[in-house]
DNA sequence: AAACTTACTTACGTACAAGTAAGTATATTT
DNA sequence: AAATATACTTACTTGTACGTAAGTAAGTTT
């Protein structure tokens, strides 16, 4: 049984992932899909609105994720976090703030104010679980919880980046190196 | 003395670098400028002749750069390395690689060329300088030095595509981050 | 002075993108 | 059985992109 609209929105991640907002059109997805491009302006009337609801999902997700990961100890709910990225990076995505960030300034307004609450989403969930590790002392990094937040989301964010480039695993280098430091 | 051909790579970089490759067009340029597409097209007979060009333009600047740093201390190179990802953070730029490493894949196989090889020049160095600072003793970190080189990189990348999202200043956060852990 | 080069402009061509209005077939509700 | 909703297709409009062929005006070389 198929639902069309799952699928366009599976499209379109990937798409977003491999090429960017901007160098996707809905002829790439319908000629995936077998569909009519009007399908899905069915579906999504805007690209925006595809946009917006790419983002939603994912961070709907994030939200799913990481609350099946609330018994994990602090390491290992970073840990677990690390495995997504290496997935990512295993199939060569990026992921979408790596894919929609550094071409903030072009997207639809709905589709930027999506993308910030993500993305803070994702660094409150981080900066929380690595203050909880420090307390408990799991984690004896000398750096503020910020500092050592941001440090460990950017490296992660561009190690998949990097590896477009570079063809070389960054990843396995970076996450080595998080673990080491934390 | 206007330099047309400067002025057309200056107003490419800034627009590849706020838009991507892909959002920003001849009409961008050249509405700028007060001239005609045509007259871009003489000096690029395509775009990605211009992209390449923009890209060779920053791999030697960064020749340039290192050159002139030679004299200087491994932390004092890192920390002039480091000054220049905190210019384009004032100027709210991300970097020519977060810029095009997300949507490698539609890149022209020529720009995809430069770009690797300018990835190459930007890490060989950083590993070289990390390298030399861990012999002299100036440096004491534990990780290896491709892992601690491709932690600062991608986190110097990305904390300014971050910023983008969040409007935080991101890379404040990562320099103290890398300074404190080298 | 004639030939050539440089740095453009004018005027197109072709392709493709987002989006829409109207029609249609099938299933569901009343 | 009639009306309505769902999930599309057909056919089109509009806008913009990259790129090119041909022309031109101002130097520069021979």
């Amino acid at each position: 049984m198929a639902d069309t609209r799952t699928d366009i929105i599976d499209l379109a991640e990937q798409l977003i992932r491999t090429k960017g907002y901007n160098a996707f059109s809905y002829k790439d997805i319908s000629d995936e899909l077998g569909i009519k491009n009007a399908a899905i302006h069915y579906h999504f009337p805007s690209k925006a609105d595809l946009g917006k609801a790419m983002i939603n999902r994912t961070r709907e997700r994030f939200i799913d994720d990481t609350a099946s990961w609330l018994d994990l100890t602090p390491k290992k709910q970073l840990k677990a976090f690390i495995d997504v990225y290496q997935n990512s990076s295993q199939k060569n995505l990026v992921c979408f703030m790596g894919a929609l960030g550094p071409a903030f300034k072009t997207l639809p307004l709905i589709m930027q104010k999506e993308l910030t609450e993500a993305g803070a989403d994702i660094r409150g969930w981080l900066r929380q679980v690595l203050s909880t590790g420090k307390r408990t002392g799991e984690f004896n990094f000398t750096e503020t919880v910020s500092e050592k937040s941001d440090l460990i989301i950017s490296s992660l964010l561009s190690s998949l980046i990097i590896r477009r480039i570079s063809g070389d695993d960054v990843l396995s280098n970076v996450s080595k190196a998080i673990l080491k430091g934390v």
